[in-house]
DNA sequence: TCCCAGGGGCCGA
DNA sequence: TCGGCCCATGGG
């Protein structure tokens, strides 16, 4: 296989992918921010669709580095129900955050799972934050020093780094590696890494917009159609893929 | 009852 | 370097 550099098909095989599914769903207002639910511009669930400027504000940026470390193998449900228990005990802010104890925290949150991991996770994300000066205002973290955090991995710090930091990182997350297999574009265990640098080589001339958009339509496409038994009456990728029921092979192995 | 969800740390081979 | 296990709730 080829790699990305070399290959001009990849490429434009990737970026017609992307245009089939923005079409096929429209802007998805990533990252939502749970707080500006229902105001002019936001949907019900704090999505903003179209509007890429957003989170402006620091506070709007922890509230996007809240959610990566909540939604971390956990459904979006499940966090919301977490951010409305934290909204609901005032301790939205990094410096109530750091205020809690861990185990009262972690009840708050006891509805997104892992409560007690997540419960460390957001202390040291936060402490780290507010200790460098990455919030008020705005200053996007290094990615390796928010590597070096514990409970940060590599998608966590790529979804901070471009949906809260509008930073140009490509966040690779389960349902990629398995539309990518899908569509014979990489094996099927492939090194996040190496995801990542071929979607920002092939996007390297296009807006962030692009990259947060694309993330965000694989995750509602892979929701939809492409899950982990697909339902592929109806998809939209249905001709480009390989694993499509009726098409040419129908066997992960 | 079982499966799955917008991962990451740790440990042994 | 990689596979396996652990963390855990809630909805379909």
């Amino acid at each position: 296989m080829p790699s990305f550099e070399e290959s001009k098909y990849l490429q434009e095989f990737l970026k017609n992918i992307y245009n089939i599914l923005l079409e096929y769903y429209g802007p998805q207002g990533w990252w939502p921010i749970y707080s500006l639910k229902g105001k002019p511009g936001f949907d019900a669930l704090g999505y903003h669709p179209g509007n890429y400027s957003v989170p402006e504000e620091g506070v709007e940026v922890f509230q996007v580095v809240v959610g990566a470390i909540l939604t971390q193998n956990t459904s979006w449900r499940n966090v919301q129900s977490a951010l409305a228990a934290l909204e609901g005990a005032r301790a939205t802010d990094p410096v109530r955050i750091l205020e809690l104890p861990t185990e009262e925290l972690a009840q708050l949150i006891r509805a997104s799972g892992y409560y007690n991991q997540k419960a460390r996770k957001l202390k040291t994300v936060t402490r780290f934050l507010l200790e460098k000066g990455h919030l008020s205002p705005p200053r996007p973290p290094g990615r390796e020093d928010l590597l070096s955090l514990w409970g940060i991995g590599p998608e966590t710090a790529d979804s901070i780094l471009l949906y809260g930091f509008g930073q140009p990182q490509f966040v690779v997350d389960a349902y990629t590696f398995r539309l990518l297999f899908r569509l014979g574009v990489c094996p099927k265990r492939e090194k996040y890494d190496k995801v990542s640098l071929d979607f920002k080589t092939t996007f390297k001339d296009m807006e962030i917009s692009c990259w947060n958009e694309y993330h965000a339509l694989i995750v509602v496409h892979s929701k939809k159609f492409c899950r982990k038994n697909p339902l592929c009456n109806g998809c939209p990728l249905f001709k480009h893929c390989l694993f499509a029921i009726g098409g040419i092979n129908t066997d992960e192995g």
